[in-house]
RNA sequence: GGGCUCGUAGCUCAGGUGGUCAGAGCGCACGCCUGAUAAGCGUGAGGUCGGUGGUUCGAGUCCACCCGGGCCCA
């Protein structure tokens, strides 16, 4: 006879094959029409807040797989806090101003740039923005990232360019904003400064000549120096050596040389001298503050030390020019050197260069050289072929050049040190990040805000045209930030300057009524530093300062963590988060990085489009963010095989409960059998640590905790024990009312602990949950732990017992191995354990029940001569007695004895007696 | 070159204060089942804990140096 009818076989319409690609846009669908985010901040409007304050990604280009990670970590977080009970809402944001986007604006442009006005490519810049302010936005959506995509905060909007000019102006008021002279790239044929990623290097043919300056205090010895821009020794202030590195005093000639021992011999024969002395040997440091005369101008040179001199080549003594180079300048705020700058916009020298004056740079280098050689200063000279900057324009090479520049001073009003005092007050995960940011914070130079670019909000400052004078006045400041405040910072480039002055406004060192708009603009990093002020305190929605986090990439630590950092403390004084969470970087299967030329790039949309967008959220979930996280499809795929664990363990759990009504058919715990109240306790014990892992954001260990539960606690042990019970006992009956309600409450349980990483997947969970509250999980209170469930004693009995189903397995594995049973149902089992412990507690259960927990048909305590010697017991395996009953599969002796039913056991019979 | 950081089985991760700590899950191999079935169950193989020295009776676990990734600087 068939039985298959009279079985309680699972039944649901939740499918096995999940099917992302196509089921994650109707889920998107859905939430679009429930209003989603508006849903669910209506539902939390009363509660405390959690605010985490998203920190802007550049709109520029597609989304990157950091982008998600990063996105992904942050969904988690507020998934997580909002079912917690927090109102968490979050507020993308993007960062709009920049380079970058100049840059690509302008090059698409291509000649047609140059014609055009600053307002003109502000505006191409803008759309270009807002284009992919809303790329990025349907991107992340896709993700399954919950927020106000409605209603993001943009940095280039009219109240945000208001809310930092804002800023700016309390530190102009402080006296934390200066002017000062600062080397940038400057193209002198397109005559305009130029950005770190608009210099291209190609080779360029250089003049390499070894001057000699005479020391001060001993006349007649010359520390040799070498460089291949000439031009710049009108500007020399300086020469550096290597503190560590050994020098010699040769004599040549009549004459001494120093530099460096390790060059000595490269100098002589450049120079084609064949007769020297050493005289004397010392290292760099012992020369330090010795002067030298400068070989033309009417100047000293100070003898400095710098770590960055090298022995590859010159003569380890090197030329430094403040204004001509980026170390040099470096090294020139340490010596507090002057910072000479005698060249103009065209590459002219200026009055500064004494007889150069009126000559181009480039023509003027060969007139140096005659000079000194003319001088007697020159001791060598060829030409050098080099990799060298060139203009991405032009493509003529170019040069440093000091420019007056705006800084914020990092000292001025304390600033650092409060900032420092702050970062104390911050928790900072992991740990490390602290004396991270710390390290940088202590370091940093002034903070150089000002920009030579159309594409920015601009600094609104005047020269006067009377004396020249270029200043900042917070007065004036307050009338732009009024008018910004209603039409944006464009409105500096089209209104006369006439419209943002005081009434009877003078100059303030001349009395001169004429000015003219200073034309910088910050440096983007002010834009995005700003949001705690220009979003968080401005949002009714968020109004939480300090906010409880911010959550990026490590490289925040000197940007957007830093920025914040000190334009919170000058303003207010704190650090304006709470917590702030830092995660690596996404590299490849072998710990390298991503990049185009190594061909390793993977993007979310390979991801989303090969597995849909829950995997990469479980891969996320899977990694230890704390350092870089590797990623490649194979790592996915490990993920994809996760996921349908959890998949289908929720599919049999809901397939188990569908005639199971938790209101009416819960068994109370007292009522429960032992074995669901061991489980019961499993799953209570799992809330308890997957709870911890998401307080302490440790995602990793929740996606372990999570995938454990479902394979050894669930799938391999409790529903492989209790399937025979479910399916075979009658419907209404206690034993599988029991285990129904421990397979509902692990449903439900599992379900809410994996909402915020599969974000989909749990949504359509939902919808097959016959207690459903909302109409998203989302909103679903988080799972409490009941202590009521948690009985030692229980746990250790049957931690005994599951230690001896080892040895069981093993002993029916070998069986199965000789080819004597084929399913273990096919077994008795005879069991001597090996402690007295054991044999108590297996005495006291009903031998077939004992078998159950084997999945075995028949169980005996007893002695075993021959058999598997485990480590609690030694287990016999035999042929279970009896024939096999039809309907539950499990052998029985009295199978045959009933008349009605004569192939089925004495548990079935009664069973089918009640259907 | 400097600051910080990471390096435990093929993969993702566990391994308080040094002494059964060499583990889990996945994957893989082999087998069972066919009433979770493009599922379920079982067994098994796999690691000189990046390397080398040291401290110690004893070191993934402490120290030094080195190698290889990475972030940020220079």
């Amino acid at each position: 006879m068939d039985y298959k009818d009279t079985l309680n076989l699972p039944k649901t319409a939740f499918k096995m094959k999940a099917n992302l690609k196509n089921k994650e846009p109707e889920t998107l669908k859905k939430w679009e029409e429930m209003d989603l985010e508006h849903y669910v901040r209506k539902e939390r409007e009363n509660a405390p807040t959690y605010i985490l304050h998203d920190g802007p990604p550049y709109a520029n280009g597609h989304i990157h797989l950091g982008h998600a990670l990063n996105k992904v970590l942050k969904d988690i977080v507020i998934k997580y806090k909002t079912m917690q009970g927090y109102n968490a809402p979050y507020v993308p944001g993007w960062d709009t101003h920049g380079l970058p986007i100049e840059h690509k604006v302008t090059t698409d442009l291509g000649e047609k740039a140059k014609s055009m006005s600053k307002i003109e490519i502000r505006k191409l810049c803008e759309d270009y923005a807002l284009n992919y302010v809303n790329i990025q936005k349907e991107e992340f959506k896709r993700l399954g990232i919950r927020g106000d995509w409605e209603k993001p905060y943009v940095t280039l909007k009219p109240e945000y360019e208001a809310k930092v000019l804002g800023i700016l102006k309390k530190m102009v008021e402080d006296g934390n904003v200066f002017r000062n002279k600062k080397p940038i790239y400057w193209c002198p044929s397109c005559e305009t400064a130029l950005a770190e990623a608009e210099i291209e290097y190609h080779d360029h043919t250089s003049h390499s000549i070894y001057v000699k300056f005479e020391l001060l205090d001993e006349p007649n010895t010359y520390v040799v120096i070498w460089t291949t821009t000439p031009w710049t020794l009108p500007a020399n202030v300086a020469i550096a050596l290597h503190p560590d590195f050994d020098y010699v005093k040769v004599k040549v000639g009549n004459e001494n040389w120093i530099l460096a021992k390790g060059l000595l011999e490269n100098l002589l024969k450049i120079a084609g001298v064949e007769e020297y002395e050493i005289l004397e040997e010392f290292k760099g440091k012992d020369l330090e503050y010795k002067k030298a005369k400068h070989p033309f101008m009417d100047r000293e040179s100070l003898i400095v030390l710098a770590d960055y001199v090298t022995l590859e080549d010159g003569t380890g003594c090197v030329h430094t020019a403040p204004g001509h180079g980026a170390e040099d300048y470096q090294t020139g705020l340490k010596y507090n050197l002057p910072v000479l700058s005698p060249v103009n916009h065209e590459g002219v020298f200026t009055e500064e260069a004494g007889k150069y004056k009126g000559l181009h740079i480039w023509k003027a280098n060969k007139m140096i050289i005659e000079d000194l050689k003319e001088s007697g200063h020159l001791i060598a000279q060829a030409d050098i072929r080099h990799s060298y900057p060139h203009c991405w324009r032009c493509k003529n090479p170019v040069i440093f050049r000091a420019t007056e520049q705006w800084f914020i001073s990092v000292d001025e009003n304390n600033l650092r040190e409060k900032a420092l005092e702050e970062i104390k007050k911050v928790k900072w995960i992991p740990d490390w990040g602290e004396n991270r940011i710390t390290a940088m914070v202590q370091d940093r130079p002034d903070w150089c805000i000002s920009r030579q670019r159309a594409w920015g909000i601009p600094i609104p400052a005047l020269s006067c045209s009377d004396c020249g004078e270029t200043f900042i006045d917070p007065q004036v400041m307050d009338n732009v930030i009024k008018i910004v405040e209603k039409e944006g910072t464009n409105a500096w480039y089209e209104r006369p300057v006439e419209d943002f002055l005081p009434e009877g406004y003078k100059c303030p060192k001349c009395g001169g009524v004429h000015f003219k708009k200073e034309e910088d603009i910050l440096d983007v990093w002010i834009d995005s530093g700003s949001s705690w002020d220009a979003v968080v305190n401005v949002r009714d929605d968020l109004k939480k300062y300090p906010v409880d986090m911010y959550l990026e990439g490590t490289d925040q630590h000197r940007g957007w963590f830093q920025s914040s950092l000190f334009l919170s403390v000058a303003k207010n004084g704190i650090a304006p988060y709470e917590t702030v969470l830092t995660h690596g970087f996404i590299k490849d299967k072998d710990g390298k990085k991503m990049s185009k030329s190594l061909g390793n790039v993977i993007s979310p949309f390979d991801v989303i489009d090969k597995y849909g967008a829950d995997i990469l959220r479980l891969w996320v979930a899977s990694s230890d963010y704390r350092g870089d996280i590797r990623v490649s499809f194979d790592i996915l795929k490990q993920q994809t095989e996760v996921y349908r664990k959890y998949r289908n363990t929720i599919r049999f759990l809901l397939g188990n409960t569908s005639d199971f009504s938790p209101e009416t058919d819960a068994v109370p715990y007292e009522e429960m059998e032992e074995l669901d109240k061991w489980a019961m306790m499993k799953i209570h014990q799992l809330i308890e640590k997957v709870t911890d892992a998401y307080e302490k954001y440790e995602f990793f260990r929740v996606h372990h905790l999570i995938n454990n539960f479902c394979t050894v606690e669930m799938s391999s042990i409790y529903l492989d024990i209790i399937k025979d019970r479910v399916y075979t006992e009658l419907p209404k009956s206690r034993l599988r009312r029991s285990a129904q309600t421990v397979m509902y409450e692990a449903l439900v349980t599992l379900t809410k602990l994996m909402v915020p990483l599969l974000a989909f997947t749990t949504e359509e969970i939902y919808d097959y949950l016959p207690t459903k509250k909302y109409e998203t999980i989302q909103l679903e209170e988080w799972p409490k732990v009941n202590e009521k469930y948690f009985d030692n004693d229980l746990e250790e009995k049957w931690n005994k017992i599951f230690q001896l189903r080892e040895d069981i397995t093993k002993a029916l594995e070998e069986k199965r191995r000789e080819k004597f049973i084929g399913h273990p149902l096919d077994a008795k089992i005879i069991v001597e354990p090996k402690s007295e412990e054991l044999r108590e507690i297996l005495s006291a259960y009903d031998p077939y029940f004992v078998a159950d927990l084997f999945i075995t048909s028949q169980f005996e305590l007893g002695t075993v001569d021959e058999g598997y010697e485990g480590e609690y017991a030694k287990v016999k395996v035999v042929k279970a007695e009896g024939k096999k009953c039809e309907r539950c599969w499990k052998i029985h002796p009295e199978v045959g004895t009933n008349e009605k039913y004569p192939d089925a056991c004495p548990r079935c019979v009664n069973v089918l007696e009640q259907l």
